[in-house]
RNA sequence: CGGGGCGUAGCGCAGUCUGGUUAGCGCGAUUGCUUUGGGAGCAAUAGGUCGAGAGUUCGAAUCUCUCCGCCCCGACCA
């Protein structure tokens, strides 16, 4: 080689080695390093009985996390180096969408909630005690009020708007049952942001920033399938609301997906695009039906298919008025749908005797003869639009053949009650729904004014005019977001962290350091790679290769170096990736560093 | 809130039914020696108010009562 090109190598690879350093900054947090006996954290070769799911058990045996009390978990090392990187993902892309960062107090004041309303209609999730005067507080379960107060009056022009506020803050929602380690917990890190807006066009073009940047958050993290959806808005308000949704199967809600992904809905608001055939309506027929109350028994006894009889379910509202929702036999109601229908809070079934009193029989119930005055009678689509249904009769032991609405019956509501099933057509694109389930780890609503009328949040237009501000919520459950990448991305043996969030960044094992040149090396490239800026975790115990790699192995970190006496005297430094199996390569002890840096770079930059 | 289950060392468990020396075992921890490529061997050591309280009894981890905590299913849930 001519001496000129050495030098044009060398400068090249110093260059790289800059520009290297350089995109690994972007994504390393302060503390680069640490010595494996050091590190706080016990593995675990056992999970506790309780771990059931992946993440818990990870989770626990990875010495991430520690249990505090019923949902209540202390992050270990590990578990907060992970948290830090996600909320800095989080951080960016909330900047990027012009949020201003704040932080607002977990203790609040009653008398903000009795403002908003919410000290009322939230039950016992919310937390509250007394301060030492005797004044009602609570803990924040989220922070709709805390920012109105801030917003209110420090925002009061048309000039200022449009403004987003976020912080990453503790929250506490003392949750009846707390459930799979960090997936459903009572004190958890959430980033919430608020935004204000003069118009509801303005709200609705930043609420498509927001939803862009969630995908852009889910995607750096490393989520493997992540969904956005549409919810149901609860408790919140507002209208427009998605929720992303981690799918995995330990996963708490259940979607409904088309295979295009043209479709995605929460189970809760899912419809399917199922039609009804009228047929010729056949006259309408009295049967004898002894004991035979359910469906399947009745459709069993007189030979036909649930599909061809009528359902009726009898449910009290809030206000203990009697619902009698009727859905074709072989579909389910969905109580979300009807309980949104009706906007009431809660549906629970109906007993005996209010059915009776209206005039129906249990078992035996039709909406035929049914007092209308006694109840309110709500019909699925399945049910209104099907013909020549079997019915009750409204007395014990005897159900109608050929029952049509529209002929025999007129009254009522026809709505969409029905609860989707696998397989039903999408009603987009008439493919097959697939059913999967789901990790709620973030969710966006257009909440319009609701708070702002309430607190008196407003700023004056144009035209001098005082206004409510129009808000959007957007909420990312950041505990839940590290177990939920557990779930989508894990082995037997461990996680198998994103490099974006990974603990550290390269494994550094030294296996048998007592052996000549072992040791040396190890710590050679210890401070190689950190002088490299790459985040180093050394395992310089010592320990048996076993154990080593099994420790390796439940910390998940994607790339890991073996020094050992065997490779070491071919000049070589064994290299292997946590997503490779048992599968390694042997890499040239000079041009460890280099790799490394390389395989780091070339990992973030997407991230 | 309803149903079921469990509380014995940091973790996993035996012992409880049928009360009886000093409450055991494995992992983990400490020390020494031997080992060294997928959770090694030998030896020694430390670590427990048997969830708490009350009761029965000569004697309680074990029987009785009360309470507490934890887990699972359901209800509930931005």
């Amino acid at each position: 080689m001519h001496p000129r090109d050495g030098r044009r190598a060398a400068r090249r690879r110093a260059f790289l080695g800059l520009w290297y350093r350089f995109v690994i900054s972007l994504a390393t947090v302060e503390i680069f390093v640490m010595r494996m006996s050091q590190l706080v954290g016990q593995r675990l070769k056992d999970a506790p009985r309780d771990a059931q799911t992946a993440s818990h058990i990870f989770l626990i045996r990875g010495g991430y996390i520690r249990p505090v009390s019923t949902g209540i978990y202390s992050l270990l090392p590990l578990g907060k180096r992970i948290i830090t990187k996600v909320e800095r993902i989080i951080r960016e892309e909330m900047d990027r969408v012009d949020g201003q960062e704040v932080l607002m107090p977990v203790v609040l004041p009653q008398e903000l909630w009795d403002e908003s309303g919410r000290s009322q209609t939230v039950g016992a999730e919310l937390l509250r005690f007394q301060d030492r005067n005797g004044k009602p507080m609570l803990l924040g379960m989220t922070h709709e009020e805390a920012v109105v107060h801030l917003c209110r009056s420090e925002v009061t022009s048309y000039k200022q708007l449009p403004v987003m506020l976020y912080q990453l803050q503790t929250k506490y929602r003392d949750e009846a049952r707390p459930r799979a380690g960090l997936i459903r917990v009572r004190e958890f890190t959430m980033k919430d942001a608020y935004s204000f807006h003069a118009t509801q066009e303005n709200l609705e073009a930043y609420y498509e920033r927001v939803h862009a940047a969630y995908e852009r958050i889910f995607r750096r993290l490393g989520m493997k399938q992540c969904v956005s959806i549409q919810s149901d808005t609860g408790m919140m308000g507002g209208k427009v609301s998605h929720e992303f949704m981690a799918v995995a199967e330990c996963g708490e809600d259940t979607l409904f997906l088309s295979p295009d992904g043209r479709y995605k809905a929460n189970k809760e608001v899912a419809t399917s695009g199922i039609r009804f055939e009228k047929q010729p309506a056949l006259a309408l027929e009295e049967v004898h039906t002894p004991e035979k109350k359910s469906i399947d028994e009745v459709a069993t006894f007189l030979g036909v298919g649930p599909e061809h009889t009528g359902k009726a379910v009898f449910f009290l509202d809030a206000d203990n008025k009697l619902i009698f929702a009727c859905i074709r036999g072989d579909f389910e109601v969905n109580e979300t749908k009807l309980r949104n229908y009706l906007k009431t809070k809660e549906l629970r079934f109906a007993d005996d005797e209010r059915i009776r009193a209206a005039g129906a029989e249990p078992g035996y119930a039709s909406v035929l003869s049914v007092d209308a005055t006694q109840c309110r009678i709500v019909l699925d689509r399945s049910f209104a639009e099907s013909s020549n249904l079997v019915v009750g009769a409204n007395k014990a032991d005897y159900h109608l053949k050929n029952f049509n609405y529209g002929r025999d019956f007129t009254g009522g509501e026809v709505v969409d009650l029905a609860a989707v099933r696998p397989g039903d057509p999408c009603p987009v694109s008439g493919l097959p729904l697939e059913m999967k389930r789901g990790i709620e780890i973030g969710n966006i609503f257009q909440l319009g004014t609701k708070y702002s009328t309430a607190m008196s949040c407003n700023f004056l237009d144009q035209n001098g005019k005082s206004q409510p501000m129009i808000m959007g919520c957007y909420g990312i459950g950041v505990g839940r977001s590290m177990a939920a990448v557990i779930e989508q991305s894990h082995d037997q043996y461990g996680p198998i962290w994103p490099m974006s969030i990974a603990p550290y960044q390269v494994h550094l094992v030294s296996l048998n350091p007592n052996q000549p040149g072992v040791a040396e090396t190890a710590e050679a490239l210890y401070s190689e790679l950190r002088a490299a800026g790459i985040e180093v975790l050394y395992d310089d115990r010592g320990e048996k290769a076993g154990s080593a790699f099994a420790d390796a192995d439940l910390i998940g970190i994607p790339l890991r170096l073996i020094v050992a006496a065997k490779s070491l005297a071919l000049g070589k430094v064994e290299f292997k990736r946590r997503d490779g199996g048992r599968n390694s390569d042997l890499l040239d002890r000079a041009d460890v560093v280099a790799k490394m840096q390389e395989l780091v770079a070339a990992a973030l930059t997407d991230a």
